[in-house]
Order: structure tokens, then sequence, then C-alpha cells
RNA sequence: GGUCCCAUCGUCUAGUGGUUAGGACACCGGCCUCUCACGUCGGUAACCCGGGUUCGAAUCCCGGUGGGAUCACCA
């Protein structure tokens, strides 16, 4: 049987990276095995599931490169759409007496589960209605149309349900222990736990993976499969991502969303490394490219403890990633940047290459790259007060002008080797050590004292913004005066 | 509280009875240097506790402790 894994999300919300690290290891599972991976939409809950959500869910998918084989827009991968289907399997549940209606209310339910709470007993479901007889030809329930109970699965009371899960292992579960759950609402909608087992059935999924929040409903979802007489497919429950605070990774600790990291200048092929890398590992080897991760990836290598998602690793993967990319995939991927930082975009790509290697190495992410760049972006930059006053002083006014005489007979563009020789040429009429004339040229230029190889940003410049920047700080020095 | 899962540096982890317990991020220091970085060299830092089993346990077993998940007409 070909390997088939599936991952279903549900579309009420952002698509979380500790969620999509599921989806991942789904999907370089079903790769690994030249299998198919499946997308499945998990909207039974009508209310909460929203358009927007599909479609981020698409798009984060799409941006990490996790492509899979079935799934939207194909609406049979939507549970919304196979109703019937739930209808027919719970229908044959009822028929066989394998389920029951359930007449208690909501209210009495809750009740019930005070009071259980109270006396220290479990709080499952009691089975009051259990053993109530029924109609052989009952339907399904429907509010609306005045039918207003649940079905609930008839759960074995006796022996042990087993599940061997491929990174947890053995657990046995006492049947007792798994109370009779709802599997039909009352408004004729069935519930998470039975329409994933019918649709993991019915699309032949091989390997259910998935968070070990959901280890607990696998004997339950087992004992529907089997009440089915159908055969339960191989499990892999892969631990939590927490936050910095040993927490369930949530909103409170900041960004969460694919989308949230995509924005923040982050790769696909960071967040893919470091989540794979996140409760898997291969060896000593930290860096992994998508066809290395197929190619490694095995259930046997993932960690059973949950982990801490660590941003600081994440940004020095994204910054190796950065490092590595070429000048000109740089410059494509930093144009949105540019925009959205206010900058009008030059539309010289062979400009804005030379431009973002000078600062390759020293953005971590693509929002800080275009961060560092703004003195190249844009003439209008601010002096820095203390800089100024540190290297801007009257005694440079000198070899700067010498530097703009000799830096005025150069071409516009001018290249590294040759803004060198200018620069040796006043350095050693004045004597003067590079680093006290490149720190004012510095300031002049940049506004601050922090930037890329002084040679490197003349060059990227050009002559005459050169020439402006630093015929400006020289009338600053004389205003000063 | 019941049930289930888990436990190696601060964090991610290697390790499957015999290792000076290895790597990576972060941190600290040296070198490089026109600033900041990059790079490079080095350093600090871990087997949760207690019992067994064994000639020998991070590794196997049991118990404790701690963490996590779950107990809906949510998924």
């Amino acid at each position: 049987m070909t390997v088939c894994t599936r991952y279903a999300p549900s579309p009420t919300g952002s698509l979380h990276i500790g969620n999509v690290r599921s989806g991942l290891f789904a999907y370089l599972w079903a790769r690994h095995n030249g299998g198919r991976f499946i997308l499945r939409i998990d909207d039974t809950d009508q209310e909460r599931s929203t358009r927007e959500s599909l479609e981020e869910i698409v798009a984060s998918l799409q941006w990490l490169g996790i492509e899979w084989d079935a799934g939207p827009p194909d609406r049979r991968y939507f549970q919304s759409s196979r109703f019937d289907r739930y209808r027919e399997a719970a229908l044959r549940l009822l028929r066989e007496g394998k389920a029951y209606p359930c007449y208690c209310t909501p209210e009495e339910l809750e009740a019930k589960r005070r009071q259980a709470e109270r006396e220290r007993r479990k709080p499952g479901y009691d089975g009051t209605c259990r053993n109530k007889p029924f109609a052989a030809d009952l339907p399904l329930p429907d509010r609306g149309a005045g039918r207003n109970y649940t079905i609930r699965f008839r759960s074995p009371r006796e022996g042990q349900t087993v599940v061997e899960d491929l990174v947890k292992g053995h657990s046995v579960f006492q049947n007792q222990e798994l109370d009779d759950l709802i599997i039909f609402r009352s408004d004729g909608v069935p519930t998470y736990n039975f329409a994933t087992v019918i649709d993991d059935a019915d699309f032949e999924i091989t390997h259910v993976v998935r968070g070990d929040d959901h280890l607990p409903n696998t004997p339950r979802q087992i004992q529907i499969f089997l009440a089915l007489g159908l055969a339960p497919p191989l499990y892999a429950h892969l631990p939590m991502v927490m936050g910095l605070d040993g927490k369930p990774l949530s909103k409170r600790h900041g960004a969460t969303s694919v989308f949230a990291y995509r924005d923040a200048g982050y790769f696909p092929e960071t967040l893919l490394n470091y989540l794979a890398r996140l409760g898997w590992s291969h060896g000593d080897q930290e860096i992994f490219s998508k066809a290395e991760l197929i190619q490694y990836f095995s259930f046997e290598a993932c960690g059973k403890s949950p982990g801490i998602f660590n941003p600081e690793k994440l940004l020095w993967l994204n910054f190796h990633y950065l490092k590595q990319r070429s000048a000109d995939q740089l410059a494509r991927e930093a144009i949105p940047f540019i925009k959205r930082a206010g900058y009008q975009v030059p539309q010289d790509m062979a400009w804005l290459e030379k431009m973002v290697s000078t600062l390759r190495e020293r953005a971590k992410t693509l929002v800080e790259l275009v961060d560092f760049a703004r003195f190249y972006l844009s003439d209008d930059i601010a002096i820095d007060p203390k800089a100024a006053a540190k290297f801007l002083k009257p005694e440079i006014v000198e070899p700067l002008k010498a530097l703009v005489k000799g830096l005025g007979a150069l071409r516009e563009n001018c290249t590294e080797a040759e803004v060198q020789s200018v620069f040796e040429q006043v350095l050693g009429r004045f004597g003067l050590k590079l680093g006290q004339l490149a720190q004012p040229v510095r300031v002049a230029l940049t506004g601050g004292t922090v930037s890329p190889g002084i040679y490197e940003v003349i060059a990227v410049l050009g002559r005459s913004r050169t020439v402006a920047r630093l015929e400006r700080a020289i009338a600053m020095i004389a205003q000063a005066q």
C-alpha cells in the first residue's frame, strides 16, 4: 500500500507555526516514501470557519513549499462537502446498535459534570441513554425538524485499546476509561472525532501524523474504525511546541503565524529547516535543504518531549540563508520590503545587487537589511549628533576637502580600488591612519558610526552622492564653528 | 482530580551498557580589522532524584519528583 498522509487544519485562524510543523512532518514522511500528501480542510464547525483563514492556510503552505497532491480548491477535500458520507456512516452505526441517541440536554450534561467534579469522580458521560431502546429506523438528529437529540458512539466497556505510536511507542488505554462520545450533534453536524475517522478511512490514509494533543482521542478513533469494520491507520504523535516560558506557543508569545514570519523578513527555507530541527534530528547536522529533509526524515529520529521555540536560533538560521543567497535573488526579495518601508524602489537591479551585497553579512532578516540600507535608499539622512560631535571636527576639514577633490575626479560609477587609491593619497598627504579618516567619512555618508566598509559604501553611493554628502558635512563643521 | 505522554548544558539536540558525555544557538574571551559585522580560535555550561539489574549505567527496570496533554453537542 502506498504511503498516504494528510494535514487537516481547521480554517478558524492563522496558520500557527507549531501546528504547521505537524503538517511538515506528515509531508516529509509522504515524500520520503514516494507517497501522497493530502491537505484536508476540517471545517465541520461552520460557525468558526472563515474564508480568510482558508486562504491564509493555502498561501502559507504554498510559500513554505509544502505542496499537496490532493486538497483545495477541490471541494471533495472539505469536510463541509462530505456531510452525506458522514450521515451514511452514522446511520449504519445506529442501525447496527453501535451508536445510540442521547436525549440529555447540554444543561443536564453540564450539571452532571459539575456534580462528578464535586464528588471527585471522573467527568465523562455517565451512560444515561446508553441502554434506552430506540426505534430501528430512527433518523439522524435535526433540531430544526424537532429531532432534538445527539448520537453517541457505543464504546466497548471491556478490554483495552492499544495505540502503537510511531514516535511515542506503545500506550495502553483501558476501554472503561473511554466514555461514549457524541458523533453527531443535535443540529445534524458530525463532530470532529467522527468525521476525521471517516475521512482517514475514505482517503486511505496510512499514517496519521499530528500533534500529541490528539493522543487521548486516538483510542476512541480506533474504536470507531473497528466498529465500522475498518483497519485503523498507523499513528505518529508529535510533541507540541512551547514558548520560551515553557507554555504552549500562543499569541502571547508574539509572532506565531507563518505570515508573521514571512512579513518579518524570514525565508521559507529558514522556517522549514528550523521547524524540522525542532523535535527531529539527523546526527549533528543543523542545515538541511528540503531535499535532505525528505531524504533523511523518519519518526524514529523524532524526539518525544515538547520543544521550546527559540527565536534566536531561528534568527541565526535565517542569517545563514541570507548570507548564502545570491545577490540577485536577495535584491529581488528585498523589493517588497523596500516598498513597505516607504522608500522608492530603485529601478537599476545591478545597483540593487551591489547594495545588498554590502549588507549581506550584517543583516539577519530582509527587514533588517532594508533598515540598514536607509542611507543608500534615501539622501535624506539624519546625522547622529553624538557621532558628529566625535568625528566631524575642524581638523578633519582639510583632509575631507582633499578627499572631495580626489573623489570628484573619478567616474560616477567608481570602483572600490579607485576609491582606495584616493584614500591612500589623502592619508599619505596628511599623515593620517585609515581609521582617522574613515570614521568621519562614514558619519558624513551614512549619518552614523556603523556601516559596511567605507570603500564599498562609496562605490555603491557613486561619486556625486558621495561628494554632495561630504560637502554637506564640511559645511556643517564650518557652521558649528 | 482521573487517564495518557515526557525528562542530557539556559535552548535545540547527539548518544541505544564501557565516551575526557559530542554538536548547534545564545553567552564570555583571543585573533582579524576603517566602524559594525562576517570569519576564525578558545572558554563557561547538562545526564531531575532515589532504589535496583550489572564487573560496569545518561543508556535497562521500579518508585518519586517535575513538566505537558486531555477529560465539550471545538477541532
